[in-house]
DNA sequence: AACCCGGGGAT
DNA sequence: ATCCCAGGGTT
């Protein structure tokens, strides 16, 4: 690692940083949920989240006290929902132990859920000006090229002397400015996808990677497991009120989500009516939809689909079922994504 | 150390 | 199709 990357580098972060909705505002609740949104999921992405969330949730107190149901439809479509439901438990964790202030310390930090060495190290430098690393994907690449280091970045060991090395680099002066930097060098120059743009870097006269030409094989990563594919039948199941919704279970993918009702392996006509009748419900007709695909970073979903009309049933409700219109739907229940293609035949109320 | 956990944009 | 994103928790 060179010497002196760190007044470069603020100097091209003054002129070059893009105006963020969490950045330079000095909270610190602002930079929790910020960077708690920003785990594996872009910027672009975060914005419209980040302001909905902030405006009904405004601060510690006020994320402690919302209903689960509320936060997860906050989080509709972000993925990973498990993010707010350890935000919420650590929340909560603040208002008990530290009397709703956002703890300054990293070590105290890192004993909060969903929080790990990079976050700790985001909101302890960026909200309080400690001189700790953040190091994430972006830093890492930026790193591993700079050095010309081939170790898996993915191994701790790699990350761990990269935190060594950066706490070295970083003056006592702006270590939240220091990171907040290395990331957007990574983000908007050192990209990760296409070409580096290497002519505007401001630590292109340092790095072994641009020197020797070999950017394009930086950073190093094992290669990961492919992708399952199931295969999946979708039963748009309607009465004369709505569409059949049910609530996941509390654990494994897409935990405590609602969804259209689904079944393993593509079903004929004749199967899905039966398995409609297996589950005490009186089909009517039956109709094939377009069949749909959804990709999850380790399973790939092959999906077709029935819409199925069924009697209403005035007396005993639908045990683990719900009909709900889409309206209502869509105002309080959570739907993942992977779905989408079959919210869009949910019945609207009639008017 | 290996695996699980979403969704989408860029190439 | 493939990569990977301002990662963390669990086993």
């Amino acid at each position: 690692m060179p010497e002196n990357i760190a007044e470069p580098l603020l100097k091209w972060y003054d002129k070059n940083k893009r105006i963020l909705p969490w950045r330079d505002k000095d909270n610190a609740y602002y930079t929790w949920v910020s960077e708690i949104m920003l785990q594996q999921t872009r910027v672009e992405a975060v914005k419209p989240y980040f302001q909905r969330f902030i405006q009904e949730l405004p601060d510690v107190a006020a994320l402690a006290a919302a209903p689960e149901e509320r936060i997860i439809k906050l989080w509709e479509g972000l993925g990973y929902y498990s993010r707010v439901r350890n935000m919420q438990k650590a929340a909560v964790q603040v208002m008990e132990e530290y009397g709703g202030r956002m703890p300054e310390d990293f070590e105290t930090l890192l004993s909060l859920k969903g929080i790990g060495r990079y976050t700790a190290g985001a909101i302890a430098s960026i909200a309080y000006g400690k001189k700790v690393p953040a190091v994430d994907g972006n830093v890492l690449r930026v790193y591993a090229r700079l050095t010309e280091n081939r170790g898996d970045i993915m191994k701790q060991s790699v990350r761990k002397s990269v935190e060594n090395d950066l706490t070295g680099q970083m003056s006592e002066d702006r270590p939240g400015d220091f990171n907040q930097a290395m990331m957007e060098l990574g983000a908007v120059v050192c990209v990760p996808n296409g070409a580096a743009k290497c002519e505007e870097c401001p630590l292109g006269h340092f790095c072994l990677a641009r020197k020797h030409g070999t950017v394009e094989e930086l950073p190093v990563k094992a290669p990961k497991k492919a992708r399952t594919i199931e295969q999946r039948t979708v039963l748009v199941i309607q009465d004369g009120v709505g569409t059949a919704i049910r609530k996941r279970p509390d654990t494994g993918l897409l935990a405590g989500l609602y969804e259209l009702p689904n079944v393993e392996g593509h079903l004929t006509e004749k199967a899905a009516l039966a398995r409609v009748k297996a589950m005490g419900l009186e089909p009517l007709r039956i109709e094939a939809l377009p069949d749909a695909k959804h990709i999850f970073s380790h399973i790939e979903w092959r999906m077709c689909a029935y819409r199925i009309a069924v009697s209403s049933l005035e007396e005993a409700p639908q045990g683990e079922f719900l009909f709900v219109d889409k309206r209502e739907s869509d105002k309080k229940y959570a739907i993942p994504s992977a779905f989408r293609t079959y919210t869009r035949y949910m019945k609207e109320e009639n008017s």
